[in-house]
DNA sequence: GCGAGGATTAACT
DNA sequence: GTTAATCCTCGCT
């Protein structure tokens, strides 16, 4: 498992988006490292991305959007979720990658522990599930993960995986953007 | 201060 | 397919 490093992140939010379909993403458990297969992300750029949190300019809460890649940027939503992002670009350029669904790999009991009464199909197949099988909250706003010393959480290389480009989910405006990336071959799903 | 709405989910019918 | 849950953030008064 090696840390992708700032490097990767400091780059084009939608190409970051695509890339980090298959890699995994790391967190430290009390079992080790717990660690799932990103299936799923959305790519949100710019000011001029009326979609953004971004477009309205910068606020106390989405600063971390227009500061140095390879920041986590969470967020609280619907008065019950949290979701996840890793910001991209170059200091100045908002823009972050919404991680959106993941699949399991190593760590199933932690992740089970976090998503009590659901079955693993559903630990992690959305924003708001993800953040909580992998017990993100708002505290890890401002996390470094491409810092190396960081343990709790990180993201490590994969294999690429086949995916296709839709609308992002959820949004009212720049519904023409097609910014979500979904792997489209059915990933093996744990029962 | 206050009110509206939200990058959602789960439990209903 | 429909809807309640639930509270932070932002923009406006």
């Amino acid at each position: 498992l090696k840390r992708l490093e700032r490097e990767f992140f400091r780059r084009n939010t939608v190409e970051v988006a695509k890339d980090l379909i298959g890699c995994r993403l790391v967190r430290r458990s009390p079992e080790g490292e717990a660690y799932a297969v990103i299936i799923e992300t959305e790519a949100y750029r710019g000011q001029d991305d009326p979609a953004s949190h971004a477009h309205r300019g910068v606020t106390p809460r989405n600063r971390i959007m227009f500061g140095e890649a390879g920041y986590l940027y969470v967020y609280f939503s619907y008065g019950m979720h949290n979701c996840m992002n890793i910001v991209t670009e170059g200091e100045g350029m908002p823009g972050a990658v919404l991680l959106r669904a993941a699949v399991p790999v190593a760590g199933k009991e932690w992740f089970g522990g976090n998503r009590p009464k659901s079955p693993a199909k559903l630990w992690m197949n959305g924003p708001g599930k993800l953040t909580q099988a992998f017990a993100i909250g708002l505290s890890f706003n401002g996390l470094d993960l491409a810092d190396p010393g960081q343990k709790e959480c990180y993201i490590a290389a994969g294999s690429s995986l086949p995916f296709q480009a839709t609308p992002r989910i959820g949004i009212s405006k720049g519904t023409e953007l097609l910014w979500r990336f979904v792997a489209e071959a059915p990933v093996l799903l744990p029962n």
